[in-house]
DNA sequence: TCACGGCCCGTGAACGTTCACGCTTTTTAG
DNA sequence: CTAAAAAGCGTGAACGTTCACGGGCCGTGA
């Protein structure tokens, strides 16, 4: 936690400095650094240069102490490795550059600890949060105190803002694609990282047990190499699975890999249906048939959301604070 | 360029408010928000009480004034849709976050802007720089001042720090790959971005005399997309190509698609290989040769860089302050 | 009784800017 | 020629913390 290096020894010069170098006063320094009117335009050429020469450049924090700060947004991910989080982080970038805030990313995965770290870390250094932070969003909100915060795919929070995805009715469409096909013996692969199931888990389960379709479930790490494995010992297991729908679109690209290494055809033999609609799909083979969501929409409403809530257009805890997103089934090759 | 937003409101409550509710001195607020010895536990407990009444929290900016920032790192990335540098940004992130470090993301893509842009949004935030900045390394580190600036890809650059490939290398080894495979007829796929040939372009060309082989080269968009429909105009064209060598795994993944759209088996009718060696040429069919490289290590060296630059170790200019790196041919099937 | 050392807490100063004025000097207008 | 306006520049104050002190108060030892 405390910096490696013998902290910065930039800023050795101050306004000061470049004023008295100048023979002027710290006023016309600023005048001629931020281009205000008031001073000659050989003054502010000459400041400019000196300011150059002495490697000057004003500080950000005594700037913002006193002129009130831009905004900046905390983003937590928890794995930028992980093609789903990045789309979705471009998103949030983009619609946060475009109302002029910065955005202090924090990656959690690896070895960085779990996203209550992500948030103690960036606490202190921005003004709102936005993060997948799982089970920790309540904690999350206690740390940032009135600041506004904003939980992907976690609906049980209760102070924080929050964006989830009705995964019964992606569970719904998924399983009537695999009816439609006549598939018969369906099996959900899942991502082992929350327990016992996760959310979108119990939705799939729900849902078979409605539709009256008795369902194999498997879990695996969440990514395709775990996803290959799980699904290599899935056949070896239990032979006769014609269809697959999987936590996420990664993990069918391994699920994909394991169907061909067995020799199974996709999706004649077995249809395989994944989950997110990140642009991988379409580069593996087969092209994956995928419940997609739209990242740069989800991307949006968390920024919309975190505006609305540092505006206080919206309360934190109100109903308007949190919302629900759909899937869209999108037809390709797998299913 | 202007918040859109009314600025935050939060912040309301300052030291002050809460010394007052509290009926002691800022100094001990300060001791009790900070942990710090010198009050009893009833004093330290009620003051953390009211403050979080009262949604206090400290003011990072005046914090940071007085106590010599912590550094923060800007990243000046060019697309995080492109697989290659989320890879990237997740190694810089996480050897910053074990700095202490925090790190401001800007994702220059879509409507964005030019990587200029970046740095002028991210200049007044950052004490350092990090980016694929391209051609516009000089200026970015004229604006960024005396701050470090370490560029990627970009060896021209003269100020600033900066970390390169050798392609010429890497060309080398790939070429000879396909000619140990008896390919005769070779083209190579480049990105069309920068004009007329991208460094990677002339590597291979220059490679490819060297080898006494005849080069035919395209260009194509930065995106599988893209790579596909133009290696779909190259096989009408040019029928008998047997071997391909392309930009970054991504527009080879394309590449691979459109060899089977035509009906080309892979490797066997023609090889391809790729660059960069990112995740997504596992998950491909088939699975896809590429130049590695190691992107841990390439964001290591980006973020070793910075700080030796930022604590003086190494001087901006010096030969120190910039480094080469490998890749390496990991065979697969495609090639 | 006195001195001394903890404990607990408060006060001026400083960090480096910008803001709101105010002061000269020059230019313009009548 | 004079008054007014404009141009060019400087000075106190403020932003919200933390740091380096300093000062009571209580207990303990001689």
């Amino acid at each position: 936690m405390t910096p490696t290096s013998s902290g910065p020894q930039v800023h050795r010069a101050t306004i000061l400095d470049v004023a008295a170098a100048a023979g002027v006063s710290r006023q016309t320094v600023t005048r001629a650094m931020n281009d205000m009117p008031g001073i000659s335009a050989s003054t502010r050429e000459r400041v400019q240069r000196l300011a150059a020469e002495l490697g000057y450049s004003p500080s950000r924090f005594a700037k913002a102490l006193v002129q009130g700060a831009r905004t900046s947004l905390g983003l937590a991910i928890p794995d930028l490795t992980n093609p789903y989080f990045p789309e979705f982080a471009s998103s949030v970038v983009e619609e946060a550059t475009q109302r002029g805030w910065n955005v202090v990313v924090d990656d959690f995965g690896h070895g960085s600890g779990t996203g209550l770290d992500a948030v103690e870390r960036l606490g202190p250094q921005v003004d709102a949060l936005v993060g997948y932070l799982g089970p920790s969003s309540d904690a999350a909100q206690s740390l940032m105190g009135r600041r506004p915060v904003v939980v992907l795919d976690y609906p049980s929070s209760q102070a924080a803002g929050g964006i989830s995805f009705d995964y019964a009715h992606a569970a719904r469409i998924a399983l009537e694609r695999l009816q439609s096909r006549q598939r018969r013996r369906i099996a959900y692969l899942d991502a082992d990282q929350e327990r016992p199931a996760t959310t979108r888990g119990r939705a799939v389960a729900a849902a078979a047990a409605e539709a009256g379709i008795s369902l194999t479930v498997r879990q695996a790490g969440e990514s395709a190499q775990s996803a290959r494995a799980a699904v290599r010992a899935l056949i070896q297991d239990e032979g006769g699975i014609d269809g697959l729908v999987a936590y996420n679109d990664l993990m069918a690209a391994g699920a994909l890999k394991a169907l061909r290494d067995a020799g199974r055809r996709v999706p004649e033999d077995c249809a395989v249906i994944g989950m997110d609609g990140i642009p991988l799909g379409e580069l593996v083979t087969p092209e994956l048939t995928t419940l997609s969501l739209d990242l740069k929409a989800v991307g949006r409403a968390a920024v919309d959301l975190v505006d609305d809530l540092l505006s206080g257009r919206i309360r934190a805890g109100s109903p308007d604070s949190s919302l629900t997103l759909n899937h869209q089934l999108v037809l390709r090759q797998s299913a």
